[in-house]
DNA sequence: TTGCTATTGTGAAACGTTTCATGCATGATT
DNA sequence: AATCATGCATGAAACGTTTCACAATAGCAA
């Protein structure tokens, strides 16, 4: 009995049932091949429990079916979901996912791009910082929430009418005097759109309006400041809040129950983006939802069809607004602080 | 001008340094070389833009530099936690992981390992459901939390110990009659040792101890019920819980808001785990945790090392106990709950 | 100057696939 | 029965690296 010490090749199951090499190949990658060979390859297969090498197969054929994912952290839920949701959709497909965690950092981020290149992946989709990054034109890349370049698809939610409908959604619960808080700075950022969709609002709605904008490097606790000059013993001057995601959205809240101004009660608070905490049992508090389930589905549709030329720049998604709480309304949801 | 269409190849950089193809090789792979040659080599790369073909080199080489993780998911906090501490390991070593969602599914699983095998990982980290995984024996398995089988390393935390914290913490916090809330069942699971690390400290302490056990299907709300057998008017029969992770004392403690049973006045509840939420603002609640970026580190450095032979079959790392606002205790620090 | 050693660059072979031009059977056509 | 068309299996070549036996060169001793 002859014993291999390393794996078994294409070459030894065509030996052992007694065929060609482009038999077998035809048999592992569905071609038509007659019954009784490919009967006899598959007996071979099985028996000799052989597995083909994506090495081998990468090298020779273009396509490696391995797509590179590149996102900031899976820490922050937000990503994670949006990852998850990508791995569904690309598992689906077939295809593997290599993810990379850039931290935010514009470096990795181009330092993963050549790694992805390196592998041969048949597209990347990105969740990136660097505003010009440098990507091999014929590599697919499929933006997310971020206008990245010319030809380069971005999928992202309609984020202006998101913060529109927040703007009229607090007008509509009674607010007079509101404000937006927002993270991060970067100008192709597409959530900066939430700010213009609200101003929109609250001038359609004759809201009284201010913003606090916070730059990238600044910690969150930058906020605690500005809500608190805003305090004056026990009256808070502001009845609505807007926050540009459901996590700044909680450490709002946070601060003004420490500062006892109670949500709903005193001021009504709106986040973005719908995080479902805990594998979906609770929203953080009332938000503008973004479909992530087809803004995944898209960003992988996008990578993987075929026809180049007709890729559309800008792909945006309804949101829809979801009350858990923090708003002064029956909760459609449960909600964090429910 | 010669044009290439497709992507220039070391025999291109060869050709355009006016040297061997075996000395670029050598250049790119650090191996020494004569400096006027490195030079050459060099500009010549950048000249052409030359990016290694991963797999071709894969296909040559028997190391891969890619890590296969199996996880059931990254949007359970725990499990993104995990994944995000060991790319960020493997990164540091100039390793890709290959990020594969299970969705706990054993079938899945197996079908994640047999690609991974074809992708010619240099070895796998997982997070398993299957207790009896088919891992083919010449590829290295490293296993956090679950014993899977002979020769195959386990890295999880001192659960048995962190148990017995538990029991030990509630009763020097004046806690009488205890209940520990689990889900899950898996036997080969090392979670389980929380159980057993518990009922131990309970008897020491003498602590009338009661538990709740969910098996894998169940829905977290059957927890509900159990509680509620246990309110009298007003009245809870327990004074401390032990939950299994901070996720089911999350769901338990806020239950019990919604029952208006005081947390901590009227029981104080102690989670497992240590999450911290949104990007390590919070603890969900007083907890044991675990220190994921030494388990993290481990499991990268029994994969990456060497000798194969000397790997111990379960190693676990200390737990320590942290109250945020669900104990009757100053908080040392923030919790969801404080 | 010759001969020997030490050093270092060279390039063919091999890794395990896919592809495609080739040729062999088989069955249809006249 | 002879010819032809068709379908399908065949296996060599190619993909872009690494490796290693070999050749060339340089340095040194006699």
């Amino acid at each position: 009995m002859r014993k291999k010490s390393s794996a078994p090749t294409m070459k030894d199951v065509a030996l052992e049932a007694g065929v060609a090499l482009g038999t077998v190949s035809k048999v592992i990658n569905g071609l038509p091949v007659g019954e009784s060979y490919r009967l006899r390859v598959e007996a071979a297969i099985s028996k000799l429990h052989y597995q083909v090498n994506s090495y081998a197969q990468g090298l020779k054929a273009s396509r490696t079916y391995s797509v590179a994912v590149l996102m900031p952290n899976v820490s922050n839920p937000y990503f994670a979901r949006l990852t998850q949701l990508i791995n569904r959709e690309l598992t689906r497909r077939k295809y593997r996912m290599l993810l990379c965690c850039t931290e935010s950092d514009p470096a990795f981020e181009q330092e993963y791009i050549t790694i992805a290149q390196q592998n041969k992946v048949d597209g990347i989709i990105g969740l990136t910082y660097n505003p010009n990054l440098e990507v091999n034109p014929d590599i697919t890349f499929i933006s997310i929430d971020r206008t990245v370049g010319a030809g380069i698809p971005c999928v992202t939610c309609d984020n202006f009418m998101g913060g529109q409908m927040a703007a009229e959604k607090l007008a509509d619960l009674g607010c007079r005097n509101v404000a937006f808080l927002r993270v991060g700075s970067s100008l192709t950022n597409e959530p900066n759109k939430r700010r213009s969709g609200f101003e929109n609002g609250c001038l359609a709605r004759n809201l009284n309006y201010e913003s606090k904008i916070l730059q990238d490097g600044e910690p969150i606790e930058k906020f605690d400041a500005f809500l608190q000059e805003h305090m004056h013993d026990g009256r808070f001057d502001f009845d609505g809040l807007f926050c540009v995601t459901d996590m700044v959205a909680y450490h709002i809240i946070k601060f003004l129950k420490r500062m006892n101004v109670r949500v709903p009660e005193d001021v009504q608070v709106i986040g973005f983006d719908g995080l479902q905490l805990f594998e979906d049992l609770h929203y953080v508090c009332s938000t503008i939802v973004q479909p992530l389930e087809d803004i995944a589905a898209m960003c992988v549709q996008l990578l993987l069809q075929d026809n180049l030329g007709a890729k559309p720049p800008l792909i945006c998604f309804p949101v829809t607004y979801v009350s858990a709480g923090t708003t002064r309304e029956e909760p459609e949801k449960p909600g964090l602080f429910t």
